[in-house]
DNA sequence: CAGCCGTGGCC
DNA sequence: TGGCCAAGGCT
C-alpha cells in the first residue's frame, strides 16, 4: 500500500491511483455533505444556465431568492428571448453586474434564432455565448449534458492552489489550475465532481479559516503539510477605491419626478436614476445643480445625504429637490437626448434601479 | 492583460 | 470600521 506515503506535485500529476482516489474520497464525501440546492434538482439547461450566471461573483444565498423569482417569471429560454430588457433588469434589480442581464436576454434571443430554441451542449458552443465564459461553459456543459469538462470559479481555485500549494504569480497559476481541474474531473460523474468541488471550497476549505479536519482530502493537501494553507494560491493584489461625489436631484412637475437612464454601457449600464450631476470641485450642491439645469429649478432644497460603497468606489450623493418651472414636455437641456420618464413615486418600483437609488428612495422625508 | 463591473456578508 | 471576499467575463 503505497498510497500513503505518496506525495501529490503537479510535475508526476496525475499518479493514476491517486487520481482515482480523490475522486472516490470527494465524491464520498460530497454524498454524506453536499448542500441541496435547487438548480442541482434540475438537467434543464435553460435553468442551470440562468442559475451559473447568477452565481458568477455572486454567493449562493443571495441568488436563492432571484433564481426562484426568475423561473417563475421567465420558465423557458423562449420566455426570456421574447421579454423586454426592462422586464429582465427589473428582474435583475439589487443582484449587481448588470451586464450579465443584458447577456442573458442576448443569448436567449440567439439560441432561439440560431439553435431553434435548443440549447447547445459542447463547451465550446457554449463558449461562444455572451456571458458564458470558459468556467460557466464548462459548468453548464458538466451539470446539464454530463460532458467531462473543467470548472475554475474561485472555490475549485482555492481547493486545487491549496491542494498541489500553488504559489506562482496568479497569471501563471491559473493556466497551472485550469490542467490541474480538467485532469481530475471524474469522467464517470462529471456534474457531481465539479459540483462537490465548489462545495468544498464553499464549506471547508473556505477563504480565511479552512476547517482542514474535516476535508476528504486532508492526508494528502501539500497547502496543509505546509502549515499555512492560507498562503495558496496567491491572490492578486487589490487596486485603489476611488470617490465618486455629486448630486441626485429630484426634480418634480406635477406630482411625477423625472427619471433618467443610464446608458448602455458602463457602471450601473442601463438602469434608472434621478439625474445626477458629479461636482468637479468643492462647490455648494446648488451650485452643482444650477450650472448644470440653467435657472428653471425653482425653490431648491436639500433633503439628505447618501453614501454607497462599490467594489472600488465610494460614492457621495448629495440629494437636492426642486420644482421644474416648466412643462412635462419640456426638458433640461443636459437631459433632452436621453431616455428619460416623469413617474410618480408610487410607480417607482417599476423601474430597474441601482441599490444606490433605492437608498434614495427610502430617504425619511420621502416616506 | 489589467482594469472594469455591484452588492451584501463577514470579521 | 474598513477591507476582504464571492459559482467570472469582457475589453
Amino acid at each position: 500500500m503505497g498510497h500513503s506515503t505518496a506525495k501529490l506535485s503537479l510535475d508526476d500529476f496525475p499518479e493514476p491511483e491517486q487520481v482515482v482516489r480523490l475522486r472516490a474520497q470527494l465524491l464520498e464525501w460530497y454524498g454524506r455533505m453536499g448542500r441541496d440546492l435547487p438548480w442541482r434538482r434540475t438537467r434543464d439547461p435553460y435553468a442551470i444556465w440562468i442559475s451559473e450566471i447568477m452565481l458568477q461573483q455572486t454567493q449562493v444565498k443571495t441568488v436563492l431568492p432571484y433564481y426562484q423569482r426568475w423561473l417563475i417569471a421567465l420558465p423557458t429560454v423562449t420566455d426570456l428571448a421574447d421579454a423586454d430588457l426592462e422586464t429582465v433588469l427589473k428582474l435583475w434589480e439589487g443582484l449587481g453586474y448588470y451586464t450579465r442581464a443584458r447577456n442573458l436576454h442576448k443569448t436567449a434571443q440567439a439560441i432561439v434564432k440560431e439553435h431553434g430554441g435548443v440549447f447547445p451542449e459542447t463547451a465550446r458552443q457554449l463558449q461562444v455565448l455572451p456571458g458564458i465564459g470558459r468556467s460557466t461553459a464548462g459548468a453548464i456543459a458538466s451539470s446539464a449534458f454530463g460532458r467531462c469538462e473543467a470548472i475554475l470559479d474561485a472555490n475549485v481555485r482555492r481547493v486545487l492552489g491549496r491542494l498541489l500549494a500553488v504559489d506562482d504569480p496568479p497569471a501563471r497559476a491559473e493556466a497551472k489550475l485550469w490542467e490541474i481541474s480538467q485532469r481530475l474531473v471524474d469522467p464517470q460523474a462529471p456534474h457531481n465532481f465539479n459540483q462537490a468541488l465548489m462545495d468544498l471550497g464553499a464549506t471547508v476549505c473556505t477563504a480565511r479559516s479552512p476547517l482542514c479536519l474535516l476535508c476528504p482530502w486532508q492526508a494528502d493537501c501539500l497547502g496543509r503539510r505546509s502549515g499555512e494553507p492560507t498562503r495558496f494560491p496567491v491572490r492578486p493584489a487589490r487596486t485603489v477605491r476611488s470617490e465618486i461625489a455629486g448630486v441626485s436631484v429630484l426634480i418634480e412637475c406635477q406630482g411625477k419626478f423625472l427619471l433618467v437612464r443610464r446608458p448602455e454601457r458602463g457602471l450601473l449600464a442601463g438602469l434608472w436614476e434621478f439625474p445626477f450631476v458629479e461636482s468637479v470641485g468643492g462647490g455648494e450642491p446648488e451650485e452643482t445643480v444650477r450650472m448644470a439645469f440653467g435657472n428653471r429649478l425653482e425653490s431648491l432644497e436639500r433633503l439628505g445625504q447618501v453614501e454607497h460603497e462599490f467594489t472600488h468606489r465610494h460614492l457621495t450623493a448629495q440629494v437636492l429637490w426642486a420644482r421644474w418651472a416648466a412643462t412635462l414636455d419640456e426638458l433640461p437641456d443636459c437631459i433632452e437626448h436621453r431616455e428619460h420618464a416623469w413617474v410618480a413615486p408610487e410607480h417607482w418600483p417599476e423601474y430597474a434601479m441601482p441599490a444606490y437609488v433605492r437608498k434614495i428612495c427610502r430617504l425619511q422625508c420621502l416616506q
